[in-house]
DNA sequence: ATGACCACATCTTGTGGA
């Protein structure tokens, strides 16, 4: 089964790519992230047509995330545990029943935190505490599960074309980066690395400065697996193409194929 | 060439994004 995850900036602006995408790489599942919209304001019926069914945490104007699958979502949870305060939508997970192996699914957008000398930088580290915390807790279930989103956080200096061009900024700060590193370590596979080891490979590129053009990008959209996820990994790509399209997202999908 | 992004709100400018 195709998993796939993507950033979208806006689902209504977006929602020709976004059908044409769908259409054409046909996942069996897809992670949506600033999907920017109330649930009810959702494009609902032209994503269904496709074959979807629609799991959604939506928020106005700003974040909100969503969950595509063809075959019925079960145990929907929106929200990140460990903070009743935190009303920005930025979680959902739910169940996929796909054959005799249900997997569990996230679609995460994780904080961008900057300026680092603000609140917003305390709430991303805040926020990557509550998802390790989450994540152990997913663990211990020992399940197959995929956590897909936009993590918002550069793992390497191969993951971004200037490491110096992103010195400073929240997604490399080196805490934003051992937080990243504390998930991993708890035993969950980064699915495009253990597929490709070539560097400089990105998911995002600037609006701004010709930074597509140029291949100023930067890698922050992942699928992160559990231990049985990922012995069912069979591929992981970026669909980079997607980036030259009308009208595209700054992020392009990121996909895994299971067994 | 002295500017060079995009989306949203109830808007003709400010804010958030990364």
């Amino acid at each position: 089964m195709k998993i796939a995850t993507w950033n979208v900036n806006s689902v209504k602006a977006r929602l020709p790519v976004v059908l044409d995408y769908l259409r054409q790489a046909a996942p069996d599942v897809a992670l949506l992230q600033e999907i920017k919209s109330m649930d009810e304001k959702f494009p609902a019926l032209e994503i269904e047509e496709l074959g979807y069914n629609i799991a959604l945490h939506g928020q106005k104007t700003y974040n909100g995330v969503a969950i595509l699958s063809k075959s019925p979502l079960s145990d929907i949870r929106r929200g990140l545990p460990g903070d009743p305060e935190d009303d920005q939508a930025r979680y959902i997970e739910a169940v996929v029943e796909h054959g005799e192996q249900p997997l569990r699914v996230a679609s995460i957008y994780l904080p961008n935190g900057n300026p680092v000398d603000s609140p917003k930088f305390d709430y991303k580290l805040a926020w990557m505490k509550r998802l390790l915390a989450h994540g152990r807790e997913l663990l211990a279930n020992e399940e197959a599960f995929v956590l897909g989103g936009d993590y918002n956080v550069i793992l390497t200096d191969d993951d971004v074309h200037d490491p110096a061009a992103w010195e400073g900024d929240a997604l490399f700060r080196p805490e934003s980066i051992a937080q990243m590193r504390q998930l991993l370590n708890l035993g969950l596979t980064d699915a495009y690395r253990a597929c490709h080891t070539e560097p400089h490979r990105y998911t995002f590129w600037d609006y701004q400065g010709g930074a597509w053009q140029k291949d100023h990008g930067i890698r922050i959209d992942y699928l992160l697996l559990s231990p049985q996820a990922a012995d069912r990994l069979t591929g992981c790509e970026i669909d980079k193409h997607t980036r030259g399209w009308e009208k595209p997202s700054d992020h392009v999908p990121v996909w895994v194929e299971l067994d």
